[in-house]
DNA sequence: GTTGAAATGCTGTGTAC
DNA sequence: GTACACAGCATTTCAAC
């Protein structure tokens, strides 16, 4: 992946964009004193280098009915390992899944409406699974903090 | 916190927006085959009602130069442990902070450029902390998903 | 990088059904 | 919930600097 050249003024648009991702061209322009043009064309190169991947929304997702979050560290055999992110990735339940170091590789982020549903997900669809030698989870009880945007 | 009613038409929004938050009402009415004027009351109700947070922009961390992702377990002395999250939250290079069940309360999400940074925010910024018994650290190595959405 | 202008389309609002 | 209309903006694209 090529490194871009991203300068100060392309931070502080992605900065403002991620606050309000609505914001218009002409208001960024006023912000940062510059023309409606140039904003427009720093962040159409933006999105066309990647750096913006799209605007989207930020949805609370206790109030869309998923109330439980559940964080799951999962053993592989190093075999299996790709096999089973690969399988968990299309679950719709996994919100994230990543590869770390450390003694579990896969962590995994889960979101279901209650607790039913997650006994369902851990025994049915997670424990289902081949090549997964240990399994640790932890339960979601307090956001202090969450994806408020980068460090720009 | 109240529980909404959000049906299925407001869900079928909410996935519209998350995969392109700058949809004009226009196209998503047509998407649903409802009217402007009731998706937009729609939208603004969702947002009213805290549902949707904000209108955003999702940026490749990578290519922003934050190359390194670390997730965090940090176990923290009872008395400590909310002062110590509160303390974290006021860092920029802390992504998320979570306070979970089992043995280590505390789950962090760390965003830094390089190694150096990572190795300056543990010495100097986590291991400063007052009432923290044990640290456990994990470098992230693949994605292989992201937030991609709530499963709405 | 800037400004200006014209065409187009969307939003916000109100009205009527 | 729908349909229509109107004013106010924003975006897009052009040209010129």
């Amino acid at each position: 992946m090529r490194q871009m050249k991203i300068d100060a003024t392309d931070r502080k648009i992605l900065k403002l964009l991620t606050e309000n991702g609505r914001m218009s061209y002409v208001d960024i322009a006023k912000e940062l004193g510059l023309s409606r043009v140039a904003i427009r064309e720093r962040i159409n190169q933006l999105m066309e280098e990647g750096v913006i991947e799209k605007f989207s929304v930020v949805i609370n997702s206790d109030k869309v009915g998923k109330k439980v979050s559940a964080f799951f560290e999962v053993d592989c055999e190093p075999t299996s390992l790709v096999k089973v992110a690969e399988t968990l990735v299309e679950n719709p339940k996994v919100a994230s899944c990543y590869q770390m170091t450390g003694p579990s590789t896969l962590h995994m982020h889960v979101l279901v409406e209650d607790f039913d549903e997650l006994e369902h997900f851990i025994n049915e669809e997670l424990y289902a699974l081949q090549g997964i030698t240990r399994v640790e989870s932890h339960i979601l009880l307090r956001r202090f903090k969450s994806r408020s945007g980068l460090n720009l």
